[in-house]
DNA sequence: CTTTGCAAAGAGGTTTGTCCACTGTGGCGC
DNA sequence: GCGCCACAGTGGACAAACCTCTTTGCAAAG
């Protein structure tokens, strides 16, 4: 049994979970661990850290909540690969803990997008106008199917958060949007055409100028499509009040104390 | 071999761990588990659910990684009071992964408190409008040490947030700040006095902004500030030493032990 | 030689059982 | 009446299993 662990002695101080997600750090610090690497197996892991099994997988719970590693049942414990994303399940929470508006969250996306619209303006390469382009033409060609047309709002918003070139904006619009998402595709079937035209031509405004290099114009167009769609959505919401919506018990939300 | 009983049903079905975190967020969406209260002990949940407390306990340990509850050893497991807070390790752990530049960083700042500052210039209360003035004067009085003149800046830019009067944009903001004093209290200590000066006075002249209720300029003082203490690091880094960030064997990916 | 099928090894997922450390509170002694 | 302390309840951690799924490689069939 060697014994003269590196790790014995510090821990009562701190908790040994933490022990588990300092020690992933340190290797992704130390470069030993990138995106697409698999990390050891958990029973390896407990004897290199020095704590056992149930502890490392409460480590690894919290990573994998922190949307930092992905487990695969059977294979093992990845670090996920391609651009950076932040889960959206904690925004989630958040917005039914403390009840965020639609307002507010169309808001935030405003923020963000009109940001993210005017650096795409500025460096977006031919491959993310290739994208953005094909999701304008997606938009159009399934104006009259309201599902499969908030897929390609989707990806057409996601596309222009990828051309801003920076990530860390990219990550935070995806996490705003999912919200939005979430949301939406329950009430997708009430947007009239008329309104989807619309919106695929505001679409179509914002992508002509990111082409065209006009900061201030992309900027302009995303902030007008963003506010109509909040208008658009508070009619529908508004048409459709009072008992009708929801099909079961997640009906009341009221707070009791 | 009877197949629907209703008596006896267990949870062979999904991820038992999902159900837990499911559970938790049914209690959140039926109101019966709102901001400060306790959730049930581990052992009432496991009964609850119907699994075993370990996988209880990982549930638990996701939904603290995500922040949206908070154990106490010996006392309980509760919902955060207070305003919604986004954790930032998992930004943090993005930017480690994928090595987010600090341009990069003050890129997302600059889109998210720009438009937070020119929100609180349209709806900041006075008691917010308060908070931002003492921060104001905190800073011009702490110039001679940067450690405590960070904490103020800080909350400076935390308090303009909150004046959005937007709690998710508040939340993106104290994530991405986050971020930038987790790099920056290392390196505080280099900041010159000049520029210390510097960013008071262009603190000063975003909170007066702001009281003017003056969107415009709020906005132009906020940009222009985070560009100036964007330059000012770089002119730190560079100063400092010339070149010193990637890990220098991050290319080694196989185990070699 | 190629393709198909299956079995074994290895990985994560879950359970049961036990003990430890901390917190809050109420009762006991002073 | 006041302060100390023991107790019950809670989360934290460990251990030893067993299960399910994935992967892989080898053998049998074509």
């Amino acid at each position: 049994m060697p014994t003269a662990l590196p790790n014995r002695m510090p821990k009562q101080t701190e908790g040994s979970t933490e022990q588990v997600i300092a020690h992933v750090r340190g290797l992704i610090d130390r470069g030993q661990l990138t995106p697409g690497d698999r990390l050891p197996a958990e029973r390896d892991l407990a004897v290199q850290v020095g704590v056992s099994r149930p502890t490392i997988r409460a480590g690894l719970r919290a990573l994998a909540a922190m949307g930092v590693v992905q487990s695969r049942h059977g294979s093992g414990t990845y670090i996920p690969d391609g651009p950076p994303v932040l889960g959206s399940e904690p925004l989630s929470f958040l917005a039914a803990l403390h009840g965020f508006t639609r307002d507010e969250m169309y808001e935030a996306r405003r923020i963000l997008e009109v940001g993210a619209a005017g650096l795409a303006a500025e460096r977006a390469l031919s491959e993310h106008l290739a994208t953005i382009a094909e999701e304008v033409s997606n938009l159009f060609a399934t104006m009259d199917t309201p599902s499969v047309f908030l897929i390609h709002d989707i990806r057409f918003h996601r596309a222009v958060a990828q051309a801003s070139g920076n990530p860390i904006v990219a990550s935070l619009v995806e996490m705003v949007s999912a919200l939005y998402y979430e949301q939406r595709r329950d009430t997708a079937e009430r947007a009239s055409g008329r309104d989807l035209r619309d919106a695929a031509e505001a679409h179509r405004q914002i992508y002509q100028a990111i082409r065209a290099r006009d900061v201030e114009k992309a900027r302009a167009t995303m902030n007008l499509h963003l506010l109509q769609s909040s208008a658009y959505q508070a009619q529908e919401a508004d048409a459709a009040t009072p008992a009708r919506t929801e099909p079961s018990h997640a009906a009341r939300k009221r707070k009791a104390r």
